[in-house]
DNA sequence: CTGATGGTTAAGCACTTGCTTAAGTATCCA
DNA sequence: TGGATACTTAAGCAAGTGCTTAACCATCAG
């Protein structure tokens, strides 16, 4: 999951996609590349299920899958507590060997 | 910064991070791979600045730097709230257009 | 029906990644 | 001093990634 956010035009679709569903053209639009291109990484963040997206007719629409993007902050959050609870700790161990 | 992230065993050396400074030495204790492996995957994390090191006799040690993990976890905290108040207009929408 | 639109598939290719082994270097300890 | 410890560097390689082009399929509008 953090592979499919590891790439900088993936981040973008997902930015493009944090202000409201989109197409596929919609996605690719801002993007330098080909259309299949965007496919790729479109199938790449659905598979991470990060995003999900369906076909109406011939247009393909693209939305954010909110439970995902928040696993991945979950993660970050917990590492980053851990250690901010060490340095709580020793920081009250050097209050306490100050008295 | 999410593609330090995006190997797994750059994951179990940040965790064991979390709970504390590290030699390399015990970062590499529960991956089954050769120290300069680990070396390898050292040196993208400290690229990423997620983690910093300093070395002193023969021993290296290492150190989560809690402000990058802070903003890699802004930084979907940040897309998740966009999609979230887009839910929260449309739900509001709703409402209005029940009355 | 026909062309334009929106997407899809397949093949190929340059580059990057994640390892490996082999051969160092620089402490530290007895 | 001499061996064990803790890294470090360099070279090489198999597999994966991020594109490309070419060709194709399925709607939709006129």
């Amino acid at each position: 999951m953090y592979a499919a956010l590891a790439d900088g035009s993936r981040r973008t679709m997902v930015d493009r996609l944090s202000r409201g569903p989109a197409t596929v053209k919609q996605l690719a639009e801002p993007l330098t590349m080909s259309l299949p291109a965007v496919l790729q990484h479109l199938r790449v963040l659905e598979e991470s299920g990060l995003v999900r997206s369906e076909k109406v007719g011939r247009v393909r629409t693209c939305r954010l899958e909110p439970a995902a993007l928040q696993q991945a902050e979950q993660w970050i959050a917990d590492r980053r507590a851990g250690w901010t609870a060490r340095l709580d700790r020793l920081e009250a161990f050097l209050e306490e060997d100050e008295q």
